[in-house]
DNA sequence: AAAATATGTCAACATGGCTGACGTAAATTT
DNA sequence: AAATTTACGTCAGCCATGTTGACATATTTT
């Protein structure tokens, strides 16, 4: 408990501890005419990463091992320094989970034909079967939401997401998913 | 590297390795029609999560105390276990951020007026502060976003978001968000 | 020949999830 | 009144995944 403590009801004469007042009021309308997008963009994330998340552990797997699956999958051939730049983790951090989906068989490497530097990613057969595995639930529960929707409101979810990326980014993020 | 590699040029007759084949097609628009938006979730939120993310190191925080920062101010009284039940983290996680919240006079505790069990979290002036700047940011980034949308593309958006949240999930959500 | 690039790796550290166990005060049920 | 349940806190330890910094190697570019 923190040191300044007291009952809930009695008013307004309470202590002032450090950080200041106590605030009763919620966030205003005023304050934050956003906040239900704000808030619905952090539940619908939370429940749209669960699904492949139940699927990862019978593979002894994480988010971060389903990331780069995706990936790869979506992109074979890719380069890691592509990689990197998709999932703004550092080499280390990549290099820890690719290493696991190598030695487990799920992807493989090949040396660049032009530049022999680069290391090529690629999913194995294993690799493929283990990203239509994780993509199927999310498949299900964006095909259903979609399902509701009008064209123009199809357009609306889609315009939305993609003006939250970073302006920075929104081209290089419109060729990666061939939009 | 793989104990299996190869050259990207050398076809078909390649050596099979634990994980079967190398599969050198991209995941196909028939396995997966939905992956753009389920992209585009991905890269949304991972920009999305970056402005309030600056804030933070500022003050020595990281993503768990933005979380719970924002819930109790836009619920001030909000107790531990709806939280908790928001958060869909263990009373542990949230012990540790919490305990620190209080101690930097962010938040406050008040015992409850009916059921004394209960610690209601209120924000001092502090944690009110913070939130705001926390959620400007983020404000500005959906509210530009949302600028350049019909009403039935904005509509869009916010079904869009609300059916991908897990069906038992929605009404409770819903309630919380005040749509 | 020198410099830059693509990648890998080692070591150490921080955040924020988790489980399991246990404790305490207060409310509820019997 | 006693027993049980509930709301919350806490200790200890584990794991996944992010970070920085330094250094190594092979290859390409200058």
């Amino acid at each position: 408990m923190a040191d300044v403590n007291f009952k809930a009801e009695d008013g307004d004469d309470r202590p002032v501890g450090p950080g200041g007042r106590l605030v009763r009021e919620p966030l205003s309308e005023r304050d934050s005419p956003e906040a239900p997008y704000i808030e619905l963009l952090f539940f619908a994330y939370r429940d749209f990463i669960s699904d492949p998340d139940a699927v990862l552990v019978a593979y002894g797997f994480g988010r971060a091992h389903h990331r780069v699956v995706h990936f790869v999958n979506r992109h074979p051939g890719i380069r890691v320094a592509d990689l990197l730049d998709i999932l703004k983790i550092t080499k280390q951090s990549l290099g820890r989970v690719l290493k696991q989906l190598i030695d487990g068989g799920f992807i493989e490497q090949v040396q660049g034909p032009q530049d022999r530097r680069q290391r090529l990613l690629y999913p194995t057969e294993a690799g493929r079967a283990l990203a239509l595995r994780l993509i199927a639930p999310q498949e299900r529960r964006i095909g259903a939401a979609l399902d509701l929707l009008s064209p123009d409101e199809r357009r609306g979810a889609e315009q939305f997401l993609k003006q939250i990326i970073d302006a920075g980014e929104r081209d290089k993020v419109a060729r990666l998913i061939g939009r």
